[in-house]
DNA sequence: CCATTTTCGTCAGATCCTCTGACCATCGTC
DNA sequence: GACGATGGTCAGAGGATCTGACGAAAATGG
């Protein structure tokens, strides 16, 4: 803590930035989109819906919150009309978190932003540079992401 | 969104791994050695006071939040002894967040964690490829940190 | 097969975080 | 000095997140 942005910052800070810029950068165009109604909470756990659907503790568990705040995320975007919850065949505890038709049109938009950073960020770095930084960080979640 | 875990992540996304991990490390070794009121919101306004002490209108920018929230984070750290507020000498209307003889001690804490939580990702990731990380992370900084 | 334990999900309630809007005091400038 | 900009606060509302308790179905193990 108190180092204001000199000497050093830790790494895990400095993951801060990029981070927080392309979440807001994805609520900024959603929302200029006419997805407006859309928050970073909800989005977090949007993007973790697979393509026949995830599981409610899955999606809890990859999003790092209890399953509780993960099944009022839900709630919301079911709402909305962006995701649909329909009965896991395999277990009839279970329902699947599948993405409804809106919710496609939000991912088509949400890819072409993050294609879109990412080209930005890779021609400030180089295309070396971000092959490397790549990398490195898909190397360093295997000991940060407690999930995978 | 919508991708769970194999097809090439956002680099945005690959970034939030390491800076969750290491804001649980820190809150959970935080609250270890005692200091077991602190919350992560707050932490990130703490970490962001300069030696001299800083304005809250800065701290705000810093952290990317409203001056509203940052003085409600204030008061509560205010109110648990971990910093103070001083007028500033140079203007009448502004005071300045300084931290306090208990923050002193959570500053030291979150120093060695943070070392430790660098030294353990530079083990597994080797010296060299550290260092390109850092460098890529902090020349990101550049485009992707509103405020500096 | 039945009993026990685990897993999936929900309900209820509380707390914390964050924002918008309105407002006042002071600074800087012309 | 008048006026716009800046530093901060007060008040109120809406989200996000957690803990705890619970019901229903699955898995396990005699």
């Amino acid at each position: 803590m108190s180092d204001t942005g000199d000497p050093r910052q830790s790494l895990g800070l400095l993951c801060f930035y990029p981070h927080r810029a392309l979440e807001s950068r994805l609520l900024g165009e959603l929302a200029a989109a006419g997805f407006d109604d859309i928050t970073m909470a909800q989005g977090r756990i949007a993007a973790r819906i697979g393509p026949a659907g995830t599981r409610l503790t899955d999606l809890a568990a990859q999003a790092l919150v209890t399953k509780q705040t993960a099944g009022h995320l839900v709630d919301q975007l079911e709402r909305a009309g962006y995701v649909r919850r329909v009965p896991d065949p395999t277990d009839a505890r279970a329902r699947l978190v599948q993405v409804a038709e809106r919710g496609q049109e939000v991912v088509a938009v949400a890819r072409r932003v993050e294609a879109e950073v990412e080209a930005e960020w890779t021609a400030y770095l180089g295309e070396e540079a971000t092959a490397a930084l790549r990398a490195a960080l898909e190397r360093l979640r295997e000991i940060t992401d407690p999930y995978r």
